[in-house]
DNA sequence: CTTTTGGCGCAACTCGATTGCAAAGATTAT
DNA sequence: ATAATCTTTGCAATCGAGTTGCGCCAAAAG
């Protein structure tokens, strides 16, 4: 496991206590996070901080976002090595119940044939329906 | 082909003027429609009008909608005999240049075995990439 | 020490989605 | 045919996630 510095570093995102703190929480979490959830989780901290934490995370691959449907984007940390290409696809699960969202790393995602001269630059793969938890 | 009239009538939505037109026009655009495209054909008619009508016909299955992280909800006519379940799954393509968004029905979707105990409901498969127009 | 750069907090704004309410239309019961 | 009822529509207002402008502060560079 790297610790928080490391990642930050290879990723060549520069350290700050905000973003420390956003890095530990979304590790944390087994779920992907909204910017609502990591707003109320660091009740202290500027909502717009926040945001533009993830921006930053995000366009240097620490994270990758996950439209899941529910209105709000989602926020997971790259698998290590991922770099959001189209190779680095997984399928991810939204639980229609309890609002959470899970990556399925270990699913893997077909290679779809798309039509004659069509190109794939990213996907986006939510499976809808009830967690474990859920599922009683 | 069936007529709008048979549509309607069919997935027990009663047919009005507003309800015509709007799925008039979803038939007879190959790419997924939003809210403000429609809005900007039907000049004359009224926001919310046409967005009851769309959730109206999403609730009767008339129509299904697609989030194809473009931020705005996309609504396609569903294949005859589609009954939403992730038995009549397609992906759908969003072209990053153009913004369109294509339902590629030929293209069919893997089984995907999820976790223990969790269960599909719905999905929403979005690839993204250059469309055929786009890709030169 | 001074200048420059990057990060943060606050407040305001954008825009798609959604809702309350009353008027208009259609349907059913009397 | 008329009254009562339900549905649909139009308008205006609201909500909420996402985003941005700006000034302040602190760290890094000169």
């Amino acid at each position: 496991m790297q610790t928080i510095e490391e990642i930050l570093k290879i990723k060549k995102v520069n350290n700050t206590a905000i973003r420390t703190v956003v890095l530990r929480h979304l590790l944390s979490q087994e779920k992907a996070q909204s910017l609502k959830d990591i707003e109320n989780v660091l009740v202290h901290t500027d909502r717009s901080s926040i945001f533009r934490t993830l921006k930053t995370f995000e366009k240097n691959k620490v994270i990758h976002s996950i439209e899941d449907g529910s209105g709000m984007l989602k926020y997971a940390v790259c698998a290590k090595g991922c770099n959001c290409d189209p190779k680095d696809l997984h399928y991810h699960f939204y639980c229609n119940n309890c609002n959470k969202t899970f990556c399925l790393f270990d699913i893997p995602v077909q290679n779809i044939e798309l039509p004659d001269n069509f190109k794939i630059q990213q996907a986006n793969m939510v499976v809808k329906g009830l967690c474990n938890n859920c599922n009683k």
